[in-house]
DNA sequence: GCCAACGTTGGC
DNA sequence: GCCAACGTTGGC
């Protein structure tokens, strides 16, 4: 079958890129949509290229190339009562509902590739990643549109002069990020 | 923090 | 099956 594509989603806090390069190889559990389920199930095989992208970031955007390295199989949080990613409907069904896969770092960006720019860049404009509202965690991505963010991602370094760095916005503030973040946490407690 | 967009849930 | 309420995502 043909190598297929993918950009996977997290944010910073809960998994960084550096996270990811640390340890070289990570499982990609907790996903709890069915879109992407079905991606994990019976699209997403080992050697496929992946875009690591953070979300909720400074800055947001792609800031890793990756790979697959483990298909897709049950993803066994969803039957371990004390775990976060623990689904109370998964219990006792013949077929596992959610599904994951693992990956493999391959190389970061000396500087991430921002959603900005990739609104920019010709020949990304169907880009799922930067349609508004678009939530899923796990979007294909086709063989040209990986092949040039891997491209303009490996020409990285400090700003043209000129040109105005994409990541001179500073987080407005720490504080207000980390009450945002206890907000969510507690949220998802329940 | 704000809030738009989206997915899921549940009453009917 | 409809759809309002609710929860979550995620850019800003």
């Amino acid at each position: 079958m043909a190598k297929k594509y993918w950009l996977m989603k997290v944010e910073p806090e809960a998994y960084s890129v550096d996270d990811f390069a640390a340890d070289g190889e990570t499982t990609w559990e907790g996903v709890r949509n069915y879109q992407a389920r079905n991606f994990l199930r019976d699209d997403i095989k080992k050697g496929d290229g992946v875009l690591f992208y953070q979300s909720n970031a400074n800055p947001t955007g792609i800031a890793a190339l990756a790979e697959v390295s483990k298909s897709g199989y049950p993803d066994h949080f969803a039957l371990d009562k004390k775990h976060k990613y623990f689904d109370p409907k998964s219990e006792g069904k013949p077929e596992p509902t959610w599904y994951m896969v693992d990956i493999a770092f391959r190389k970061k960006f000396k500087d991430v590739v921002t959603l900005a720019e990739l609104k920019e860049i010709k020949g990304l404009e169907d880009m799922l990643v930067i349609r508004r509202g678009q939530r899923l965690s796990i979007q294909p991505v086709t063989k040209a549109e990986f092949d040039i963010v891997k491209k303009v991602g490996n020409a990285k370094k400090t700003p043209v002069e000129g040109e105005v760095a994409p990541t001179q916005k500073k987080s407005a503030n720490a504080a207000a990020k980390a009450k945002n973040h206890a907000r969510k946490k507690k949220a998802s407690k329940k």
